[in-house]
DNA sequence: AACTATACCTGCAAGC
DNA sequence: TGCTTGCAGGTATAGT
């Protein structure tokens, strides 16, 4: 379901709820998730502790608790993370619920499974845990010196490209795309026949979609939803994705869906250059 | 090393 | 109606 944009919405959401809140109590529905979910972890180092701040890395929402530990959060494919009045019965697929000090809890709810909750110790050093990730696509390294050091002799797609994580953080499915659409350039080009100027426009046109993304609360194409069960709009947005058929925005040429490494890609052939 | 296919899991829509 | 099939926002791992 998430990628950035998402997160970051759901981050924006929950962050005034539970920003200074203890942590009162857990519950675990014992399934597991990606990865186990931590329980003898989350009694010794989350129960009892005051949540001080929240963040996010690449598709992860942290929450940063006082004794130096961190709840790691990932939504996969269908994760939801809500704001719930405190004691509703649990629902089909609510995983983990943390009672707050307020009356609310925060319940990740996942059908598929594909997300996980995963604890920071104090000790435990956070960038190590994010070693692999590329660089954030609002920093200053996402430059097209960067880029272009990375994609130097790679044949694969730059729609493939930016879509790894190793590459570039956050960045999914619906957004490359959408952002090789803004930038004008095809999504099978071979990374490694990209110039200067052409990562700068990909730059240029991820800050811009990934940010207009953020203010329109995110992508709802199937269930996604933010940390107050609202849907979003920037499916209203969308360009390409979703649209095959339909008259490209900028030159009217027909949008053409296509396969890329298994997954649906979308683009005109009329204005997106190919390299 | 670089890249792709597969596996993980449930739900939903489309087609028959 | 009910069945089957394919597809869905991600990513770790297996395989070429």
């Amino acid at each position: 379901m998430p990628e950035l944009p998402e997160v970051e919405v759901i981050r924006l959401g929950l962050a005034p709820i539970v920003t200074g809140r203890e942590v009162k109590s857990c519950y675990l529905s014992g399934q597991s998730l990606r990865h186990p979910v931590p329980a003898e972890d989350i009694k010794t180092w989350v129960l009892g502790q005051k949540i001080s701040d929240t963040g996010r890395r690449a598709k992860y929402l942290l929450l940063n608790l006082n004794n130096g530990a961190s709840l790691i959060f990932h939504l996969g494919m269908s994760g939801r993370l809500t704001i719930n009045p405190a004691g509703q019965a649990s629902g089909k697929h609510d995983h983990v619920r943390l009672l707050l000090d307020n009356g609310f809890e925060l319940r990740l709810n996942d059908a598929r499974r594909f997300g996980s909750l995963r604890i920071l110790k104090p000790g435990d050093d956070r960038n190590s845990f994010f070693k692999k990730i590329g660089p954030e696509p609002f920093s200053k390294a996402f430059s097209p010196k960067y880029l272009l050091s990375r994609a130097v002799g790679r044949a694969r797609p730059v729609k493939n490209f930016l879509m790894d994580g190793e590459v570039v953080a956050g960045i999914g499915n619906i957004y490359a795309s959408e952002i090789l659409f803004a930038a004008g350039i095809n999504p099978s080009s071979p990374a490694g026949s990209l110039d200067n100027k052409d990562w700068a426009k990909i730059i240029k046109a991820s800050k811009a979609v990934l940010k207009k993304a953020i203010a329109c609360g995110g992508t709802t194409i199937m269930d996604f939803v933010n940390s107050s069960n609202e849907a979003g709009y920037f499916q209203n947005e969308l360009l390409v994705y979703k649209r095959e058929g339909e008259c490209c925005s900028r030159c009217g040429t027909t949008i053409q869906q296509t396969k890329m490494a298994g997954r649906a890609t979308y683009y005109c052939p009329g204005c997106q250059r190919q390299l």
